[in-house]
DNA sequence: TGAGTTTTAGTTCGATCGTTCTATAATGCA
DNA sequence: TGCATTATAGAACGATCGAACTAAAACTCA
């Protein structure tokens, strides 16, 4: 055969979550990689194939740790409460982050995927994922009678998936935790509601 | 005196507004901004200094035309119209744009707000600017009775802020108009509730 | 009209970008 | 123990970046 790596991979892999999601994209060099991975330039490309490739890498690692483990966590919990859950610990990681990077999937949203068609899909599916544990949570939820019935489960799965976006978005522009707690209580209200949702200007009295 | 200025000012940031919002930041290049212009490099920087501070120029034309002109006009109607007639202008707007473009606002605070904290107060002052207007919305029609008081006005103007920001994350990324109308809908649902919210597991029957 | 000032038009600069090259070191299999 | 294969190391590539420079042109006011 031939010669075998000397550097760990997913070490390697978490120093370029570390580039990108701090800097994004464009304003990571490939001498910034070379310099956090601790790799040298051939050994880089070798591995990995260009930059492009390389942050769909870490992307990807960042997803598959950060966030669908979030999400299998959350979906073994009880309907109400794994929403709940799921927005504490985003409350708790956006307003104990003193770098305000935000996470790094909304970044590449806005940051990636305008430039390069390729991400769409995956950025997409990943969203569609999210979407998808916010559904599955809620539906059950209307079952057991811990989320409320008056609104379609894919509209409330929806707003979660936006408010989450939302929240993402201001805990790197306002990271103040009045603004972030209250982005998130109304929509937690919201599914509490009992006799709640109306046409709107309809006076149910 | 000296010899007048031959371009168009108005013009001028009006093409910087389309590259910056278009491409970003860092992906346009000072040469991008002289083709789309029309000016050439030293009238550029003559004019405007570096393509930081034309940034900025272009964000604050982009601000003052795209979002507080908005703000203006939905003030001037009934509470409740104002918020619904502005969720569904950016509802109309996002769906309509073909290059999915989002806000350039919003493209800013994940952009060049990381990188540059000079931005950061840019950007959060119209943030802000944006929820005193909400907030303003709401105190008014809870003082009227088209909108509930079971929230206070501050979360429900902070829910409103998140929300608009995570549809506009959701317009580059998913723009699907079942996605961004199942974003908003419920958060006006929210606004019309009458017994509505309660504690979360406090069933008030 | 001419002195003074600013805008124009290209060209050019050094720095940095992503990528590739050459050469060397380290391994498994024959 | 060679042979084939792959990883390493560092220099170097052309391209492009933001920015500055040199002249010429266009205007106002004295």
């Amino acid at each position: 055969m031939a010669r075998p790596r000397e550097f760990d991979e997913e070490a390697v892999l978490n120093a370029a979550v570390e580039c990108f999601w701090s800097r994004g994209y464009e304003a990571t060099s490939v001498r910034d990689l070379i310099e956090k991975t601790g790799l040298t330039g051939a050994s880089l490309y070798n591995a990995f194939g260009d930059k492009r490739a390389f942050y769909q890498r870490a992307l990807d690692h960042y997803v598959e740790t950060s966030i669908l483990d979030r999400i299998r966590r959350c979906e073994a919990m009880a309907p109400r409460e794994a929403i709940g859950s799921f927005f504490a610990e985003i409350l708790k990681r956006s307003l104990d982050d003193r770098t305000h990077r935000g996470c790094m999937l909304v970044n590449a949203a806005l940051d990636v995927v305008p430039h390069d068609p390729g991400f769409q899909d995956i950025v997409a599916g990943v969203l569609t994922r999210i979407e998808a544990f916010f559904l599955g949570r809620v539906r059950a939820g209307q079952v057991d009678g811990t989320i409320t019935l008056a609104l379609p489960a894919e509209d409330l799965a929806r707003h979660l998936l936006g408010v989450l976006m939302g929240l993402r978005v201001l805990a790197r522009a306002r990271p103040e935790r009045a603004l972030l707690e209250g982005v998130v209580s109304p929509a937690l209200a919201l599914l509490d509601a009992i006799e709640t949702a109306r046409p709107p200007r309809c006076h149910v009295v």
